[in-house]
DNA sequence: CTGTATCCTGATAGATACTG
DNA sequence: CAGTATCTATCAGGATACAG
């Protein structure tokens, strides 16, 4: 839990799972997160091994994020996560399936 | 996340899971947790629904806590979670598995 | 573009004492 | 036995400004 609890870590993880995401990619999939919030939940994530942090030296400055092959171990939480999170938001809030992804992406 | 969150849920869920247990048999499996968080945190889980709290009239007091049915739909996370769990922790903190059972439910 | 540095607030949790 | 009430400490997270 300490590994994946912080409050943008899961989603993280969810779009990284899709492929490597660059610094800015990641704020705009998910419009609710400072840049501090950022930087600091894909740190956490880095010194935790799940995620590999790519600096490449330009400018402007290029930075991408991919999930390591440890990391890749937490798929099948992270679908069943997924999974159930939505069975629960449906059942609890009454959302409707189609505002799934805002709420979900952007809270 | 905010279901399961909560720094003993998951610990109370696992317990929960091998069967019906009482307040006091909750509280001696953690001997880490409060008597204050032991019930805050067993409230959040059954006004999320996922366990169920029986109280027997009695003189001294029983209570008993359950998974619904709903809750035991969190089987395969929690499984899924432990199972990675134990590996990271090893992995991570180099904690052999004898040990695992005490670090994990303690803290 | 990516990241750091502060400052600040609210949530979270620990300790302790008390109640029916 | 099970739970409540306080009070306090800590920490995660938000807002904002700044930097290379």
């Amino acid at each position: 839990m300490e590994v994946i609890g912080g409050k943008w870590k899961v989603v993280i993880l969810c779009h990284l799972i899709l492929g490597t995401r660059r610094t800015n990619q990641l704020k705009k999939l998910m419009p609710g997160i400072t840049q501090k919030m950022l930087t600091q939940q894909l740190r956490e994530l880095e010194s935790d091994g799940v995620i590999e942090r790519k600096v490449y030296n330009q400018v402007p400055p290029m930075v991408e994020y991919t999930l390591t092959e440890y990391g890749s171990s937490l798929k099948d939480i992270l679908d069943s996560l997924c999974k159930w999170g939505e069975n629960h938001i449906v059942k609890v809030h009454g959302v409707n399936h189609d505002l799934l992804e805002e709420s979900i992406l952007n809270h």
